[in-house]
RNA sequence: GUGGGCGUAGCUCAGUUGGUUAGAGCGCCAGGUUGUGGUCCUGGAGGUCGCGGGUUCGACCCCCGUCGCUCACCCCA
Protein backbone atom coordinates (compact mmCIF):
# COMPACT_ATOMS: atom_id res chain seq x y z
CA UNK A 1 0.00 0.00 0.00
CA UNK A 2 1.31 3.39 -0.86
CA UNK A 3 1.34 6.05 1.63
CA UNK A 4 0.41 9.56 2.01
CA UNK A 5 2.56 12.45 2.47
CA UNK A 6 1.68 16.48 2.78
CA UNK A 7 0.15 18.42 -0.45
CA UNK A 8 3.31 20.82 -1.77
CA UNK A 9 4.14 23.62 0.30
CA UNK A 10 2.83 22.24 3.54
CA UNK A 11 4.12 21.08 6.56
CA UNK A 12 3.47 19.23 9.58
CA UNK A 13 4.92 20.62 12.59
CA UNK A 14 5.36 18.27 15.28
CA UNK A 15 7.26 18.49 18.94
CA UNK A 16 9.50 20.04 20.03
CA UNK A 17 9.06 23.01 17.16
CA UNK A 18 5.35 22.54 17.80
CA UNK A 19 6.23 24.36 21.54
CA UNK A 20 7.68 27.21 19.80
CA UNK A 21 4.34 27.71 17.98
CA UNK A 22 2.26 27.57 21.05
CA UNK A 23 4.64 29.93 22.83
CA UNK A 24 4.16 32.58 19.74
CA UNK A 25 0.83 32.02 19.68
CA UNK A 26 0.15 32.66 23.31
CA UNK A 27 3.08 35.18 23.56
CA UNK A 28 0.98 37.19 20.92
CA UNK A 29 -2.20 36.76 22.59
CA UNK A 30 -1.00 37.89 25.55
CA UNK A 31 -0.06 41.40 23.71
CA UNK A 32 -2.99 41.30 22.18
CA UNK A 33 -4.99 41.34 25.09
CA UNK A 34 -2.94 44.20 26.59
CA UNK A 35 -3.72 46.11 23.99
CA UNK A 36 -7.66 45.82 24.27
CA UNK A 37 -7.93 43.13 21.31
CA UNK A 38 -10.23 40.40 21.70
CA UNK A 39 -10.19 37.05 19.47
CA UNK A 40 -12.43 36.76 16.43
CA UNK A 41 -12.56 32.96 14.49
CA UNK A 42 -14.20 33.75 11.21
CA UNK A 43 -14.38 31.04 8.70
CA UNK A 44 -11.35 29.75 6.26
CA UNK A 45 -13.10 30.40 3.37
CA UNK A 46 -15.59 32.83 1.84
CA UNK A 47 -17.24 33.43 -0.90
CA UNK A 48 -14.33 34.81 -3.85
CA UNK A 49 -15.89 38.55 -3.69
CA UNK A 50 -14.62 38.29 -0.39
CA UNK A 51 -11.37 38.88 -1.27
CA UNK A 52 -11.74 40.00 -4.79
CA UNK A 53 -13.10 42.77 -3.97
CA UNK A 54 -11.55 43.04 -0.14
CA UNK A 55 -7.69 42.95 -2.26
CA UNK A 56 -8.30 43.97 -5.20
CA UNK A 57 -9.42 42.05 -8.35
CA UNK A 58 -6.01 43.20 -10.06
CA UNK A 59 -3.69 42.12 -7.46
CA UNK A 60 -1.13 39.89 -7.87
CA UNK A 61 -3.00 37.48 -5.36
CA UNK A 62 -6.52 37.57 -5.98
CA UNK A 63 -5.49 36.84 -9.69
CA UNK A 64 -3.10 33.83 -9.59
CA UNK A 65 -2.48 32.74 -6.35
CA UNK A 66 -5.98 32.00 -4.96
CA UNK A 67 -7.38 28.65 -4.01
CA UNK A 68 -10.72 29.04 -5.36
CA UNK A 69 -13.37 25.70 -5.67
CA UNK A 70 -16.85 24.96 -6.30
CA UNK A 71 -18.63 23.16 -3.62
CA UNK A 72 -21.66 20.80 -4.06
CA UNK A 73 -24.25 24.05 -4.30
CA UNK A 74 -22.29 25.28 -6.96
CA UNK A 75 -21.07 28.39 -4.66
CA UNK A 76 -17.39 29.73 -5.57
CA UNK A 77 -15.66 29.91 -2.57
CA UNK A 78 -11.44 30.30 -1.50
CA UNK A 79 -9.65 29.76 1.19
CA UNK A 80 -8.83 33.16 2.89
CA UNK A 81 -5.34 34.28 1.53
CA UNK A 82 -4.72 36.42 4.04
CA UNK A 83 -6.46 37.71 7.08
CA UNK A 84 -7.71 41.58 6.59
CA UNK A 85 -10.85 40.93 4.42
CA UNK A 86 -12.56 37.95 6.12
CA UNK A 87 -12.34 40.11 10.03
CA UNK A 88 -14.36 42.92 7.94
CA UNK A 89 -16.61 40.85 6.04
CA UNK A 90 -17.09 40.11 9.82
CA UNK A 91 -17.52 43.50 11.16
CA UNK A 92 -19.51 44.62 8.49
CA UNK A 93 -22.20 41.57 9.34
CA UNK A 94 -22.41 41.89 12.69
CA UNK A 95 -21.72 45.62 13.24
CA UNK A 96 -19.99 45.50 16.84
CA UNK A 97 -19.37 48.56 18.79
CA UNK A 98 -16.82 50.67 17.45
CA UNK A 99 -14.16 50.88 18.27
CA UNK A 100 -14.23 47.69 17.43
CA UNK A 101 -10.75 45.50 18.04
CA UNK A 102 -9.98 41.84 17.13
CA UNK A 103 -7.16 39.62 17.29
CA UNK A 104 -6.43 36.69 15.00
CA UNK A 105 -4.70 33.17 14.16
CA UNK A 106 -4.79 31.61 11.06
CA UNK A 107 -3.57 29.37 8.45
CA UNK A 108 -3.86 31.59 4.80
CA UNK A 109 -3.61 29.73 1.15
CA UNK A 110 -1.51 31.13 -1.57
CA UNK A 111 -0.97 28.72 -5.11
CA UNK A 112 2.66 29.79 -5.48
CA UNK A 113 6.08 27.68 -5.71
CA UNK A 114 7.31 26.96 -2.35
CA UNK A 115 10.72 28.15 -1.51
CA UNK A 116 12.52 29.14 2.01
CA UNK A 117 9.83 31.02 3.97
CA UNK A 118 7.12 31.40 1.40
CA UNK A 119 4.14 28.34 1.41
CA UNK A 120 1.37 27.11 0.18
CA UNK A 121 -0.07 27.37 3.49
CA UNK A 122 1.62 29.39 6.13
CA UNK A 123 -0.04 31.08 9.02
CA UNK A 124 -0.67 34.45 10.28
CA UNK A 125 -1.44 36.18 13.36
CA UNK A 126 -2.56 39.71 13.51
CA UNK A 127 -4.92 42.48 14.57
CA UNK A 128 -7.76 44.58 13.03
CA UNK A 129 -9.23 47.82 14.60
CA UNK A 130 -12.19 49.51 13.32
CA UNK A 131 -14.01 52.59 13.97
CA UNK A 132 -11.05 55.19 14.78
CA UNK A 133 -8.91 57.52 11.75
CA UNK A 134 -6.76 58.93 14.88
CA UNK A 135 -3.53 58.23 14.19
CA UNK A 136 -3.28 57.19 17.91
CA UNK A 137 -5.01 53.96 16.83
CA UNK A 138 -2.19 53.47 13.77
CA UNK A 139 0.67 54.07 16.35
CA UNK A 140 -1.25 51.29 18.90
CA UNK A 141 -1.21 48.65 16.00
CA UNK A 142 2.48 49.41 15.31
CA UNK A 143 3.20 49.44 19.16
CA UNK A 144 1.86 46.19 19.50
CA UNK A 145 3.34 44.82 16.66
CA UNK A 146 6.95 45.88 17.64
CA UNK A 147 6.59 44.64 21.56
CA UNK A 148 5.90 41.58 20.28
CA UNK A 149 8.94 41.12 18.48
CA UNK A 150 10.46 42.14 21.01
CA UNK A 151 8.92 39.84 23.33
CA UNK A 152 9.69 37.37 20.89
CA UNK A 153 13.95 38.11 21.38
CA UNK A 154 14.05 39.79 17.52
CA UNK A 155 16.20 42.46 17.63
CA UNK A 156 17.45 43.02 13.96
CA UNK A 157 13.97 44.14 12.68
CA UNK A 158 13.41 47.39 10.82
CA UNK A 159 10.44 49.18 10.56
CA UNK A 160 9.45 50.95 7.46
CA UNK A 161 6.64 53.52 7.29
CA UNK A 162 4.90 55.51 4.18
CA UNK A 163 1.25 57.03 3.51
CA UNK A 164 -0.84 56.48 0.75
CA UNK A 165 -2.90 59.21 1.27
CA UNK A 166 -6.72 59.18 0.77
CA UNK A 167 -8.41 58.48 -2.54
CA UNK A 168 -7.43 61.80 -3.70
CA UNK A 169 -3.89 62.41 -2.91
CA UNK A 170 -3.38 58.92 -4.73
CA UNK A 171 -4.84 59.75 -7.87
CA UNK A 172 -3.07 63.04 -8.27
CA UNK A 173 0.10 60.99 -7.42
CA UNK A 174 -0.86 58.29 -9.99
CA UNK A 175 -1.30 60.42 -12.59
CA UNK A 176 1.97 61.91 -11.85
CA UNK A 177 3.83 58.61 -11.76
CA UNK A 178 2.19 57.28 -14.63
CA UNK A 179 3.28 60.48 -16.89
CA UNK A 180 7.17 59.68 -15.25
CA UNK A 181 6.82 56.20 -16.27
CA UNK A 182 5.26 56.54 -19.44
CA UNK A 183 8.43 59.36 -20.59
CA UNK A 184 10.96 56.99 -19.13
CA UNK A 185 9.63 53.59 -19.80
CA UNK A 186 12.45 52.72 -22.26
CA UNK A 187 14.71 52.08 -19.02
CA UNK A 188 11.66 50.44 -17.01
CA UNK A 189 12.98 46.81 -16.66
CA UNK A 190 11.83 43.85 -18.89
CA UNK A 191 8.32 43.33 -17.12
CA UNK A 192 7.41 46.83 -16.53
CA UNK A 193 7.94 48.63 -20.24
CA UNK A 194 5.18 46.21 -20.98
CA UNK A 195 2.80 46.26 -17.93
CA UNK A 196 3.94 50.12 -16.07
CA UNK A 197 0.23 51.69 -17.31
CA UNK A 198 -2.02 49.09 -15.86
CA UNK A 199 -0.32 49.15 -12.51
CA UNK A 200 2.26 52.28 -11.85
CA UNK A 201 2.62 51.59 -8.06
CA UNK A 202 3.71 48.17 -8.65
CA UNK A 203 6.81 49.43 -10.50
CA UNK A 204 7.69 51.10 -7.15
CA UNK A 205 7.88 48.01 -5.23
CA UNK A 206 9.64 46.56 -8.27
CA UNK A 207 13.72 45.13 -7.23
CA UNK A 208 15.16 45.76 -10.09
CA UNK A 209 17.95 47.99 -11.14
CA UNK A 210 16.15 49.81 -14.13
CA UNK A 211 13.07 50.39 -12.36
CA UNK A 212 14.76 51.31 -9.15
CA UNK A 213 16.73 53.96 -11.19
CA UNK A 214 14.04 55.71 -12.79
CA UNK A 215 11.63 55.72 -9.48
CA UNK A 216 14.17 57.28 -7.71
CA UNK A 217 14.27 60.38 -9.48
CA UNK A 218 10.49 60.67 -10.20
CA UNK A 219 8.02 61.98 -8.10
CA UNK A 220 7.40 60.69 -4.48
CA UNK A 221 4.56 59.80 -2.92
CA UNK A 222 5.00 61.67 0.50
CA UNK A 223 4.74 64.94 -1.38
CA UNK A 224 1.37 64.44 -2.90
CA UNK A 225 -0.40 63.80 0.70
CA UNK A 226 -3.17 66.87 1.18
CA UNK A 227 -2.81 68.38 4.28
CA UNK A 228 -4.99 66.27 6.54
CA UNK A 229 -2.82 63.30 5.29
CA UNK A 230 0.50 64.71 6.17
CA UNK A 231 -0.42 65.61 9.15
CA UNK A 232 -1.83 62.19 10.13
CA UNK A 233 1.08 60.65 8.71
CA UNK A 234 3.32 63.30 10.96
CA UNK A 235 1.39 62.61 13.93
CA UNK A 236 1.67 58.76 13.55
CA UNK A 237 5.45 59.19 13.40
CA UNK A 238 5.52 61.50 16.48
CA UNK A 239 3.63 58.44 18.51
CA UNK A 240 6.51 55.94 17.20
CA UNK A 241 8.95 58.79 17.97
CA UNK A 242 7.60 59.06 21.53
CA UNK A 243 7.64 55.13 22.48
CA UNK A 244 11.36 55.40 21.05
CA UNK A 245 10.30 52.82 17.83
CA UNK A 246 12.50 53.20 15.29
CA UNK A 247 11.00 53.63 11.51
CA UNK A 248 11.74 54.98 8.49
CA UNK A 249 10.09 56.75 6.18
CA UNK A 250 9.50 54.53 2.98
CA UNK A 251 8.15 56.34 0.27
CA UNK A 252 8.48 53.22 -2.08
CA UNK A 253 6.20 51.41 0.42
CA UNK A 254 3.29 50.36 -1.67
CA UNK A 255 2.58 46.94 -0.62
CA UNK A 256 0.14 44.40 -2.16
CA UNK A 257 -3.18 44.73 -1.60
CA UNK A 258 -5.39 47.74 -2.84
CA UNK A 259 -7.20 48.23 -0.08
CA UNK A 260 -4.68 50.57 1.72
CA UNK A 261 -5.11 53.90 2.29
CA UNK A 262 -3.10 56.68 4.43
CA UNK A 263 -0.72 54.48 7.06
CA UNK A 264 1.01 51.71 5.44
CA UNK A 265 4.24 49.94 6.82
CA UNK A 266 6.28 46.38 7.03
CA UNK A 267 8.71 44.94 9.27
CA UNK A 268 11.52 43.76 8.15
CA UNK A 269 13.71 41.16 9.27
CA UNK A 270 17.48 42.00 8.26
CA UNK A 271 18.70 38.40 9.88
CA UNK A 272 16.73 36.65 7.37
CA UNK A 273 19.15 36.77 4.13
CA UNK A 274 16.87 36.22 0.86
CA UNK A 275 14.31 37.73 -0.70
CA UNK A 276 11.21 36.52 1.98
CA UNK A 277 12.55 38.61 5.01
CA UNK A 278 9.39 40.61 5.40
CA UNK A 279 7.92 39.65 8.75
CA UNK A 280 4.83 41.50 8.89
CA UNK A 281 3.07 44.60 7.25
CA UNK A 282 -0.23 46.26 7.65
CA UNK A 283 -1.69 49.61 7.15
CA UNK A 284 -5.04 51.62 7.36
CA UNK A 285 -7.85 50.63 5.00
CA UNK A 286 -10.50 53.60 5.04
CA UNK A 287 -12.72 52.18 2.15
CA UNK A 288 -12.26 48.59 2.74
CA UNK A 289 -15.94 48.08 4.50
CA UNK A 290 -17.91 49.82 1.64
CA UNK A 291 -15.96 47.93 -0.58
CA UNK A 292 -17.55 44.93 1.45
CA UNK A 293 -20.85 46.13 1.45
CA UNK A 294 -20.79 47.95 4.45
CA UNK A 295 -20.93 51.73 5.65
CA UNK A 296 -17.97 53.84 5.81
CA UNK A 297 -15.55 53.03 9.03
CA UNK A 298 -11.81 53.26 8.68
CA UNK A 299 -9.56 50.75 9.92
CA UNK A 300 -6.69 49.81 10.18
CA UNK A 301 -4.47 46.16 11.08
CA UNK A 302 -1.54 43.91 10.73
CA UNK A 303 -0.70 40.78 9.86
CA UNK A 304 2.58 38.57 10.89
CA UNK A 305 3.83 35.21 9.75
CA UNK A 306 4.68 32.70 12.29
CA UNK A 307 6.81 30.68 9.88
CA UNK A 308 9.12 33.85 9.50
CA UNK A 309 8.77 34.66 12.75
CA UNK A 310 10.11 31.46 13.34
CA UNK A 311 13.06 31.74 10.77
CA UNK A 312 14.17 35.26 11.64
CA UNK A 313 14.40 34.05 15.71
CA UNK A 314 16.61 31.29 14.43
CA UNK A 315 18.39 33.59 11.99
CA UNK A 316 18.94 35.69 14.86
CA UNK A 317 20.59 32.73 17.17
CA UNK A 318 17.15 33.36 19.64
CA UNK A 319 16.97 30.03 21.67
CA UNK A 320 14.31 31.35 24.07
CA UNK A 321 11.65 28.22 24.65
CA UNK A 322 8.88 30.68 25.23
CA UNK A 323 6.56 28.27 26.69
CA UNK A 324 7.14 25.53 29.51
CA UNK A 325 6.33 22.45 27.64
CA UNK A 326 7.97 19.50 29.56
CA UNK A 327 6.32 16.94 32.00
CA UNK A 328 6.97 16.94 35.60
CA UNK A 329 7.03 13.92 36.84
CA UNK A 330 7.17 10.34 34.86
CA UNK A 331 5.17 7.28 36.85
CA UNK A 332 7.52 3.87 36.94
CA UNK A 333 5.47 0.66 37.84
CA UNK A 334 6.60 -2.37 37.79
CA UNK A 335 3.40 -4.07 39.75
CA UNK A 336 1.21 -4.16 37.30
CA UNK A 337 -0.79 -0.93 35.68
CA UNK A 338 -3.52 -0.10 38.89
CA UNK A 339 -1.14 2.11 41.22
CA UNK A 340 -0.22 4.18 37.70
CA UNK A 341 -3.58 4.61 36.30
CA UNK A 342 -4.66 6.00 39.78
CA UNK A 343 -1.52 7.93 41.08
CA UNK A 344 -1.40 9.69 37.50
CA UNK A 345 -5.11 10.83 37.65
CA UNK A 346 -4.35 12.30 41.39
CA UNK A 347 -1.00 14.22 40.49
CA UNK A 348 -2.83 15.99 37.11
CA UNK A 349 -6.08 17.10 38.97
CA UNK A 350 -3.14 18.52 41.64
CA UNK A 351 -2.24 20.20 38.28
CA UNK A 352 1.51 18.22 37.19
CA UNK A 353 2.30 16.88 34.01
CA UNK A 354 2.48 13.58 34.27
CA UNK A 355 3.58 10.79 31.88
CA UNK A 356 3.98 7.01 32.79
CA UNK A 357 5.34 3.45 31.56
CA UNK A 358 2.68 1.91 29.12
CA UNK A 359 3.31 -2.17 28.91
CA UNK A 360 5.04 -4.53 31.07
CA UNK A 361 8.69 -3.36 30.58
CA UNK A 362 11.18 -3.84 33.27
CA UNK A 363 11.65 -1.07 35.75
CA UNK A 364 14.85 -0.46 34.17
CA UNK A 365 13.59 0.03 30.49
CA UNK A 366 10.72 2.26 31.84
CA UNK A 367 13.79 4.36 33.76
CA UNK A 368 15.03 4.73 30.53
CA UNK A 369 11.96 6.29 29.32
CA UNK A 370 11.66 8.35 32.37
CA UNK A 371 14.88 9.86 31.54
CA UNK A 372 13.88 10.47 27.91
CA UNK A 373 10.75 12.39 28.30
CA UNK A 374 12.51 15.14 30.43
CA UNK A 375 10.92 14.73 33.47
CA UNK A 376 12.66 16.10 36.85
CA UNK A 377 10.79 13.29 39.09
CA UNK A 378 10.17 9.60 38.74
CA UNK A 379 8.14 7.83 40.94
CA UNK A 380 8.85 4.08 41.23
CA UNK A 381 6.10 2.28 42.28
CA UNK A 382 7.27 -1.48 42.82
CA UNK A 383 6.31 -5.01 44.97
CA UNK A 384 8.02 -3.42 47.85
CA UNK A 385 6.30 -0.28 47.80
CA UNK A 386 3.23 -1.83 46.89
CA UNK A 387 3.20 -3.76 50.40
CA UNK A 388 4.23 -0.65 52.14
CA UNK A 389 1.65 1.60 50.82
CA UNK A 390 4.28 4.33 49.68
CA UNK A 391 6.23 5.70 46.58
CA UNK A 392 9.55 5.82 45.79
CA UNK A 393 10.45 9.41 44.65
CA UNK A 394 13.96 9.63 42.74
CA UNK A 395 14.92 13.11 40.86
CA UNK A 396 16.42 11.90 37.79
CA UNK A 397 18.85 14.96 37.44
CA UNK A 398 21.16 14.20 40.49
CA UNK A 399 23.46 10.75 40.47
CA UNK A 400 23.92 10.46 44.15
CA UNK A 401 21.74 7.54 44.60
CA UNK A 402 21.11 7.95 48.19
CA UNK A 403 20.15 11.79 48.29
CA UNK A 404 18.10 11.18 44.83
CA UNK A 405 15.99 8.89 46.45
CA UNK A 406 13.41 9.06 49.35
CA UNK A 407 10.36 6.75 50.19
CA UNK A 408 7.07 8.90 50.79
CA UNK A 409 3.86 7.30 51.68
CA UNK A 410 0.93 7.54 49.29
CA UNK A 411 -1.18 10.11 50.75
CA UNK A 412 1.62 12.47 51.02
CA UNK A 413 3.27 12.09 47.85
CA UNK A 414 1.20 15.43 46.20
CA UNK A 415 2.73 17.52 49.06
CA UNK A 416 6.16 15.85 48.59
CA UNK A 417 6.16 16.10 45.14
CA UNK A 418 5.43 19.52 45.11
CA UNK A 419 7.69 20.62 48.32
CA UNK A 420 10.40 18.91 45.86
CA UNK A 421 9.60 20.45 42.41
CA UNK A 422 9.18 24.05 43.85
CA UNK A 423 12.95 23.51 45.30
C1' G B 1 4.76 29.69 -14.53
C1' U B 2 10.61 29.51 -15.58
C1' G B 3 15.49 27.75 -14.06
C1' G B 4 19.58 25.30 -10.70
C1' G B 5 20.71 21.41 -6.92
C1' C B 6 19.07 16.89 -4.56
C1' G B 7 16.11 12.05 -3.54
C1' U B 8 20.18 5.27 -0.07
C1' A B 9 17.50 2.69 7.42
C1' G B 10 13.33 6.92 11.96
C1' C B 11 17.54 11.07 11.47
C1' U B 12 22.52 12.73 9.27
C1' C B 13 25.15 10.57 5.51
C1' A B 14 29.07 6.81 3.03
C1' G B 15 28.70 3.56 -1.22
C1' U B 16 35.39 3.15 -5.11
C1' U B 17 35.87 2.90 -13.22
C1' G B 18 28.24 -0.44 -13.02
C1' G B 19 30.16 -6.67 -10.29
C1' U B 20 27.94 -11.51 -5.13
C1' U B 21 23.87 -11.31 1.01
C1' A B 22 23.72 -2.27 0.46
C1' G B 23 27.10 0.14 5.12
C1' A B 24 28.37 3.77 9.33
C1' G B 25 27.11 7.16 13.25
C1' C B 26 22.99 8.67 16.06
C1' G B 27 18.16 6.91 17.47
C1' C B 28 15.12 2.49 18.70
C1' C B 29 14.57 -2.62 21.19
C1' A B 30 16.82 -6.41 24.41
C1' G B 31 20.66 -8.12 27.53
C1' G B 32 25.30 -7.08 30.88
C1' U B 33 22.03 -12.32 37.30
C1' U B 34 19.10 -10.65 42.50
C1' G B 35 13.89 -3.76 41.46
C1' U B 36 16.65 1.97 39.08
C1' G B 37 17.72 6.30 33.85
C1' G B 38 21.69 9.43 32.01
C1' U B 39 28.35 6.92 30.67
C1' C B 40 30.25 2.05 28.93
C1' C B 41 30.02 -3.14 26.64
C1' U B 42 27.31 -6.98 23.72
C1' G B 43 23.43 -8.39 20.60
C1' G B 44 19.02 -7.28 17.62
C1' A B 45 15.15 -5.14 14.64
C1' G B 46 14.76 -1.78 10.60
C1' G B 47 15.97 -0.34 3.57
C1' U B 48 10.76 -2.34 -2.91
C1' C B 49 18.42 2.43 -2.78
C1' G B 50 11.47 8.10 -4.45
C1' C B 51 8.53 5.70 -8.55
C1' G B 52 8.24 3.78 -13.80
C1' G B 53 10.67 2.49 -18.13
C1' G B 54 15.39 1.67 -20.86
C1' U B 55 20.77 0.18 -21.77
C1' U B 56 23.69 -4.16 -19.89
C1' C B 57 25.45 -10.87 -18.64
C1' G B 58 24.74 -7.66 -14.34
C1' A B 59 22.19 -0.95 -12.22
C1' C B 60 22.16 2.47 -5.81
C1' C B 61 25.63 3.90 -9.82
C1' C B 62 24.49 5.13 -16.90
C1' C B 63 20.01 7.15 -20.09
C1' C B 64 14.73 8.85 -20.44
C1' G B 65 10.31 9.99 -18.01
C1' U B 66 7.69 11.01 -13.60
C1' C B 67 6.75 12.41 -8.52
C1' G B 68 8.71 14.87 -4.43
C1' C B 69 12.17 18.01 -1.66
C1' U B 70 15.09 22.32 -1.88
C1' C B 71 16.98 27.08 -3.67
C1' A B 72 16.34 31.30 -6.95
C1' C B 73 13.19 34.64 -10.25
C1' C B 74 8.14 36.81 -9.67
C1' C B 75 5.17 38.21 -5.55
C1' C B 76 4.31 38.17 -0.68
C1' A B 77 3.74 36.52 5.55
Amino acid sequence: MTSFQSPIGTHDVLAPQSALWEGLVATFAQYAYRFGFTLILTPMFEEVGVFNRGIGEGSEVATKEMYVFQDRGDRTYALRPEGTASVVRAFVQHQPTTPYKGWYVTPAFRYERPQAGRYRQHHQLGVEALGSDDPALDVEVIALAWRFFQALGLTRVRLLINSMGHDECRSRYVDVLRGHLEEHRAQLCDEHTVTWSHNPLRVLDCKREPCIAVTDDGPSLPDFLCADCATHLARVRHGLDQLGIDHVLAPRLVRGFDYYTRTTFEFVADALGNAQNAIGGGGRYDGLTERLGGKPTSGIGFGSGIERLLLAREAEGVTSNLIKRSIDVFIVDTSGQDVATVLADDLRAAGFAVERGFGERSMKSQMKSADRSGARVALLIGPQEVAADQITMRDLRSDDFEQAQQRVTRENIVGALRGHLEK
